[in-house]
DNA sequence: CTGTTAGCGCGTTCAG
DNA sequence: CTGAACGCGCTAACAG
């Protein structure tokens, strides 16, 4: 009956109310199971625990065990869905495993995940996970992989998801493949004169899906006029500006394949505020398959990831022990075929 | 030039090359700049510090300070875009004051948010956001009132996004307000017959917008028909589900108020899958303006919420010292007329 | 099976 | 202005 009016509940209270020793009160509340305890001794560490609402001290625990359950999310934003889908699967799937998820949103300065990163380092976690897309630039790669690098040495764990640039473990998205699974789709629609909304020059992702998109054409025996690939943002505003602009130079081509969907939204905007009737008008055909935008008119055509599964993925790889050599885990993309691709038949 | 290259480094290490005490270290890397440090030594550590790539432990750091700079954030489903909106605001402003956000993702179910508090808990977290509508269910909010007590009392700051129905900070949304200015607004366009989506019965976001909503006609002098309110999942599915019911038992209304935007979506679906032409044949409004939805047809008329902006309201709210008395911050909902609702004048 | 005790890394008195 | 030493709450030897 000891009272503690002050501060909060240590393991030592609980102890001393169940008249036993913080060892023992360790081992049935927060033990690995390798102890045993006398059933009733472990009833009145229990019983203790419960009427003094114990919780244990996790910095304390961190400090003692020299780690942690702290598993670190950085994304590029967490308002768009294709993050927020990622995260929901991290975060399931670290539920699973009994791990807290610490998040960042880089909004996507690169400069600013190197900065978080850093801050999580301080966390000791016990895992970290690098959500989207990387840069062609090779310094910015190489800063980046010195701070995994660092992090891996001290223990954690480290995955990456979407590209391979690095040698760590890393969740595979098949853009390329998706892409061109896509082109080749479109081509057997009867489509023949294509444009392709390519997003920035300098991300990795657009650029697969854009280089995917052209090899699918190949294998058709077409090709991409060269004046047919706009660049511009990865966003619904990017799309909406990028299909503006090849819309004012008389544009040729009959189907638009914007590098992810909600750029092919604000395509479609575009192409409505310039009066082009859809889907007959223009094709146009999207990537991810964001389920936000399943009921936008005409309904798109897409390539579909399973996003929150590609967060379970991550979560996984970083769960299983350190391999010798970085694991690739391959998500699957599937090309879904809607109203706003026509058949030409 | 100790070398250590097994473990991590720590102060003692940084202290030790840079030929002081670890006090000293202290002082000039993490100290609270109430202490001086002369200017050779000051220098002296952080060459050290960077030739170590030192970062500071963050557990031990709360166990000497007791406390840490961690922000709990609890969403019912960070996949929602309505809830990656407000993380995304609560993410940048938290980044304003050098917390970091441990984020759980609840999915619905109001147990497991008891559960991911008690887990939280243990974190020993400066503060705790909850954010999404609380239910009707008296006891569930006694338990997460105890819950929430706990913490208080722990020093962790706490606060609600969405109703006051618990003694601490809350961020209010104008759910109500804002439904009643959709009402008055629809009838001054011309509305006349009313149906209401109004999703599930125990939510209180649901229910306050169908009263706001109720009462903005009966301003009007206008009332809605008890069987043009149906019930149904707050989700787009949901929507759906219940626009095909109404269908199905001869609607006799002409404007139907889905109470949130992907509900709206899902309703849309449900009647054009019906031949009902768009908006010609039925007016449709929505509630939160999702970004992600701007680009439906037809553009959805909704009341819209500034979501990342009420994420950075919690956030400075549980930043502020406690004040004796609950602190509310009120954020005010707008009327955005588009084309789902054409006037009828 | 249980209790005692030495740290984990750091902030913070308190002497010097 | 600096450094030695204590303690935060807990785990993991180790001794009994």
């Amino acid at each position: 009956m000891s009272k503690r009016s002050s501060g909060t509940v240590t393991l030592m209270d609980v102890a001393h109310e169940a008249g036993v020793s913080v060892a023992t009160a360790s081992r049935v509340l927060n033990g690995n199971g390798s102890r045993q305890v006398r059933p009733d001794l472990m009833d009145r560490v229990l019983a203790a625990a419960a009427a003094l609402d114990y919780s244990a001290n996790a910095p304390a625990q961190a400090m003692a065990r020299g780690r942690t359950n702290v598993v670190g999310l950085l994304v590029h934003d967490i308002a768009d869905p294709f993050f927020s889908s990622i995260a929901a699967g991290v975060m399931r799937a670290a539920e699973r495993h009994g791990s807290i998820v610490m998040m960042y949103s880089t909004t996507g300065r690169a400069e600013r995940e190197l900065d978080y990163l850093a801050t999580l380092r301080g966390q000791r976690p016990r895992a970290v996970i690098l959500a989207g897309s990387r840069t062609t630039d090779p310094a910015l790669r190489d800063r980046l992989g010195a701070q995994l690098r660092i992090l891996d040495e001290s223990g954690a764990r480290v995955a990456l998801i979407s590209q391979h640039v690095l040698p760590i473990d890393t969740v595979l998205l098949e853009n390329r493949e998706g892409a061109r699974l896509l082109a080749r789709r479109l081509v057997e629609l009867g489509h023949r004169r294509f444009a392709v909304l390519a997003g920035p020059r300098h991300l990795l992702t657009a650029r697969d899906r854009l280089a995917g998109f052209q090899a699918g054409l190949a294998d058709g025996g077409h090709t991409l006029p060269r004046a047919e690939v706009a660049y511009g943002d990865f966003t619904r505003d990017g799309g909406y500006a990028t299909m503006r602009d090849l819309l004012a130079h008389d544009l040729r081509a009959s189907c638009v394949f914007a590098v992810n969907d909600v750029m092919a939204v604000g395509a479609i905007s575009a192409l409505r505020d310039h009066g082009v009737p859809l889907p007959g008008g223009m094709a146009v055909a999207g990537f991810d398959d964001i389920v936000t935008l399943r009921d936008v008119t005409p309904s798109l055509t897409t390539v579909r990831l399973p996003l929150e599964e590609v967060g379970a993925a991550a979560l996984e790889l970083v769960m299983q022990p350190r391999a010798e050599r970085p694991r690739l885990r391959r998500i699957r993309a599937e090309v879904v075929v809607r109203a706003s691709t026509p058949a030409l038949c």
